[in-house]
DNA sequence: GGTAAGATCAGC
DNA sequence: CTGATCTTACCA
């Protein structure tokens, strides 16, 4: 284990014991989504189904505005991204290529369309769940180190697009737990969007091997020829 | 009604 | 690098 990640996880032990858990409120999310993006890094996504409960620590995020062309809002409320016109700290839950499902946290006042796309979550509980969720899964490191992956890994589906995350009794939560977000989060361009790509609207912890392109551990790597 | 592109992933 | 797989949004 790295020296980073070795200090984060005793920050983290730390804290345990002493810090409960606190369900974010609606006032969390009425920010915009660049400014709620980092903010959601360190906090734990829960999410209670049948099957159990399966939850992630967000290591990756990405944010999209109205005033956005590479968002799904930009050309104003369409019934696929409604949701994203509405109040925030509910689910934004879209099919993706046909296969997969990807999940952002919708923010800023109703009327306007924003939302943070989660991109990376490093699995916390409910570990042989999200395992048999995704076969094909060889590490943990790839359990949840993607948009559509960690829908998959948690079993978040269309049935999740509108829901709250601010019911402490709901399927879906949004926990701080007292893991701050950190103060210098690693920042880069998006991915997989053609239009608007020069905006720096990823961040991710840096030297996290859970992220969903290796950044956080291959920025000091140069290319291989 | 037709169509092109897409906020991805896994396997070769 | 490519195929899978299908919804959405836009155009006629």
């Amino acid at each position: 284990m790295d020296a980073l990640s070795s200090k984060r996880q005793q920050s983290r032990a730390a804290r345990a014991g002493k810090t409960a858990a606190t369900v974010l409120r609606a006032d969390f999310y009425s920010c915009s989504s660049v400014e709620l993006a980092p903010r959601l890094l360190n906090k734990l996504l829960v999410v209670r189904s049948e099957e159990g409960l399966a939850s992630g620590r967000i290591v990756e995020v990405e944010a999209y505005d109205q005033f956005d062309p590479a968002a799904h809002s930009f050309r104003g409320p369409t019934p696929r991204c409604e949701v994203m016109f509405g109040v925030g700290g509910v689910l934004y839950v879209y099919r993706s290529y046909g296969i997969h499902w990807c999940a952002n946290v919708v923010c800023g006042p109703p009327g306007h369309g924003a939302a943070v796309l989660l991109r990376a979550l490093e699995p916390v509980s409910g570990i042989r769940l999200q395992r048999d969720r995704r076969a094909s899964a060889q590490r943990a490191t790839d359990l949840c180190s993607g948009p559509g992956k960690l829908c998959q890994a948690l079993g978040l589906s269309g049935a999740d697009n509108g829901a709250a995350l601010t019911r402490p009794r709901g399927r879906l939560v949004l926990l701080d737990d007292g893991d701050p977000p950190p103060r210098l989060p690693a920042q880069g361009v998006r991915v997989g969007i053609s239009k608007a790509t020069e905006r720096p609207w990823r961040w991710w912890i840096d030297g996290s091997p859970h992220v969903s392109r290796g950044d956080g551990i291959r920025t000091a790597r140069a290319s291989k020829s």
